[in-house]
DNA sequence: TATATTTGATACACTAATGTCTCATTCCTG
DNA sequence: CAGGAATGAGACATTAGTGTATCAAATATA
């Protein structure tokens, strides 16, 4: 549907529109064709050959996006380790690149695939809530939308202490790890 | 400057046009002259008259929204009182009005004046936060550009809750308060 | 009620962005 | 190295939004 039949695409085309359209739509989410084909160092007909229309191009960066925040949290995952492990290895994984994501919340949620796409992303967040309720590290009385919430804010307020330079990729996914469950007052460590 | 000189402007029309604006530009950041004059049920030309240009009402209404948030937080507020009430009731007063404030962080950032007030306000959370370790509610070696964010962020989810449903906006500040300083874990209660 | 002034509606010029098309050039592939 | 295909550059029509101007109607004020 968003690849028109005639032509084929070179692969570092691809690559060049797709990277320059993540970028700067995370920054701007009314990017220009025009600014996004110069970033790209492309034509802006080419954008047009391979995306018939701005809304096809946001819609496939924002199924990407998905696709690869997908691969990235279930990547690092083992189904045999506590609940806990769990998290920290989702924040690992996905808070550096948290300048690739942000822009899943704003803009392309109305497109009704991506916006498909990012629900199910919160609900696997989801059901990582309820094991971390079943093994104790969530109080049961905790709403699961406010902790998957607090997850989904916490990866991106991770993400921004990396970019202004006063966290490292690990500090930023230990502290996500212990605001999210024992909060910022220092002495109550349950899982010292 | 954005006040053209021969028209004055009937109270009603100005609180219209500013009540309209503020709801659109929070759900749409890219709201057009003609969706808020039609929101507010006045013409566009009305518009025009009082902010000559798009950017002087995104400006003006920016401006209005960091005074109405100043006047909240500063409001219920007794320096006399622990650091930790001052962090409920700014909580309190705040989150309610979260969908009034949100688009303080999105579009209207790139105006020098909003950008301004809004680093004043994050400075005052800044100061907040700075009470709240000397008496011993978060931990030193907390960075204090963290707990901002996260306090930030946490007026956003509270405002949340309450707009899905699920939680009441007094329920909403202590799930902030308990889970800024506690997180999510239900046993260490440190100020119990 | 009479007067002054704001407002609404409309028309207009202008701009920026989109989407289509063509053609020369460049790049792969055989 | 030749042929075919993708690309870059540019022209073009179209659309949507902005900002200005005008004038009749509504509204406030005296």
């Amino acid at each position: 549907m968003s690849t028109p039949r005639k032509h084929a695409i070179r692969p570092a085309t691809l690559e060049a529109i797709v990277e320059a359209a993540i970028r700067l739509l995370n920054v701007n989410a009314g990017a220009t064709m025009s600014e996004i084909a110069a970033r790209a160092g492309v034509g802006r007909a080419t954008l047009h050959r391979h995306f018939r229309t701005r809304n096809d191009l946001v819609r496939a960066i924002g199924l990407r996006c998905i696709e690869e925040m997908n691969a990235a949290v279930r990547g690092g995952q083992d189904a045999g380790k506590p609940a806990v492990d769990r998290l920290r290895s989702m924040f690992r994984a996905v808070i550096p690149m948290g300048d690739r994501y942000s822009f899943l919340s704003l803009e392309s949620a109305d497109d009704a695939g991506v916006r498909q796409g990012y629900r199910a992303q919160l609900q696997w967040v989801a059901a990582l809530v309820e094991d971390l309720k079943i093994q104790g590290d969530i109080a049961a009385d905790v709403p699961t939308p406010w902790a998957v919430a607090q997850i989904d804010q916490l990866v991106w307020t991770g993400w921004n202490g990396i970019a202004e330079g006063y966290l490292t990729p690990d500090e930023a996914s230990e502290l996500a790890v212990g605001t999210l469950l024992r909060g910022l007052h220092g002495e109550a460590r349950p899982h010292a």
